[in-house]
DNA sequence: TGACTACTTGGCTATTTTTGCAAATAGTCT
DNA sequence: AGACTATTTGCAAAAATAGCCAAGTAGTCA
């Protein structure tokens, strides 16, 4: 039985928070403790407006929450399973380099 | 050490692959064996051509290899670890849908 | 209260992605 | 060769994303 539509829609919703290399530097930064909006931008070198629209994106995807202290928003990863997650993408990009590699030399 | 905006980059590419619900469905078929591409337009219910693109992004990021076999073109999975990537993205929604119904509970 | 800091939101433009139709390509079969 | 099937490619329109600036909100601190 294939997949109904509606759940590949649940599924693309989460994947596609991850579909863009701010955010993944984000959530990578964050793999190592919380974080506050502009240490984030930092980190991407994007505008503080532009980093707290996909910041809004991951918490609506259900990746980060959020805590406000003082005057800082303070997001963290709710979800341990990122770290195999990228782990089996960059197993996919080293398998592909390879066969580039091997195609190319051909 | 932060995640290089290069490898972020690299990331990014194959998670876009899949950041498409009729691209998660084929990818969904395509778990229990290899298809051809008339297969898939049936199972995401949309034009051949449509889905003969989406394949062309998924093969680019080195999700799919295809082999041809008369007229056919059969399309496979190359990673066996989506399973467990999956398994990750729904178990975010699964835990994402509770706060939502907590939250409106509330 | 007023100045200041951290952040979010609205608005706008630019870019990227998605889609189907039509045309081109390639293999099969008589 | 000619008809037929499966697939890919070119094109153009529609939709979704991303980015920045400016303006608004909220907490802090003198």
């Amino acid at each position: 039985m294939p997949l109904s539509r509606s759940k590949a829609v649940l599924r693309a919703q989460v994947i596609k928070s991850l579909a863009h290399p701010s955010r993944i530097q984000m959530v990578a930064a964050l793999e190592s403790g919380e974080r506050c909006v502009c240490e984030l931008a930092e980190v991407v070198g994007a505008d503080m407006s532009t980093v707290s629209k996909h910041l809004a994106l991951l918490k609506s995807a259900g990746l980060v929450s959020v805590e406000k202290r003082g005057l800082n928003q303070y997001y963290r990863l709710k979800c341990p399973c990122l770290a195999s997650f990228f782990d089996c993408v960059d197993g996919i990009n080293e398998t592909h380099s390879k066969s580039m590699r091997a195609a190319c030399a051909r």
